[in-house]
DNA sequence: TTCTTGACTTGGACTGAGTCCAATGTAGGA
DNA sequence: TCCTACATTGGACTCAGTCCAAGTCAAGAA
């Protein structure tokens, strides 16, 4: 996660101990927490911080490219580090649980000519359901 | 829609003016109104109803299988009467517009094993993003 | 037809997620 | 070290949706 601090200073960010840890608490894999998960880990090693800091820098992040906003449920956003490579999500209905998938083939060229209603198509967003296998073995 | 409320009614639903009301406005092919839209055209018909009402009526028909939920943007939840038949949705990220469509092939195969994370997998929901026409000449 | 009753509706208070803003603090260049 | 434009803060606010106690009424019973 330096080397996105790095981008970031490059492309003209100021570096405070807030965005620090906001970015720190979100590196890893299959990272999906809600705003207010980020502020409470954030919270652990900056006490101070603000939620309208938490989400100003996770705004920053999604506008620059660096995080990707996924709404898995009908409750909070989600904020997925994994910005870099193209990816669909899989979300256990049970206990929400959510998994980065990489489906084969390309989603658009499924949508034939004659379903696009003179669109012009930019992407394609799928959320698989199911249950994970701890949920499904209950 | 009038056959909907004849299925609804030999499920023990009692009908009343509010939920008759709720069903006509939500009559149509690529319908997605908010639960707000709802209340305000039902509202023309019947002004005294409430907005708990349209809530609890849009509830009972998501759980009756009669309409769907979609979450287009990251506002308010969409109520989609089209049930009976699988689709996905187009959204324009400009004007909203929403319509129905229906991709070639099963989504689910386009997961492979390998990706499934050991997931029993029970569906998948696909946005397509793009520019509707208007929106695109501009 | 009227009566009865449990299901339905109402409005207002409440919650949760997110935004806004004026006052205050500070990173980093001069 | 100083300056200032940018960042942070907390609290008020909005918007979507839920909850609840009190009142209403659809439809079966008589």
């Amino acid at each position: 996660m330096s080397d996105l601090l790095e981008r970031l200073r490059g492309r003209g960010w100021r570096l405070t101990a807030q965005r620090r840890v906001v970015a720190e608490v979100l590196d890893g894999d299959h990272v999906h927490l809600t705003a207010d998960e980020v502020h409470a880990r954030a919270a652990a090693r900056l006490p101070e911080i603000s939620r309208a800091t938490v989400y100003n820098t996770l705004g920053e992040l999604v506008s620059l490219g660096e995080v990707i906003e996924v709404s898995t449920d009908r409750r909070a956003m989600r904020y997925d580090p994994n910005a870099h490579r193209p990816h669909q999500h899989l979300v256990c209905g049970k206990c929400g649980l959510v998994r980065d998938v990489r489906p084969v083939g390309d989603p658009l060229t499924d949508l034939p000519e004659g379903e696009r209603f003179g669109f012009t198509l930019s992407g394609a967003e799928i959320t698989y359901h199911g249950l994970c296998p701890s949920c499904a073995s209950d």
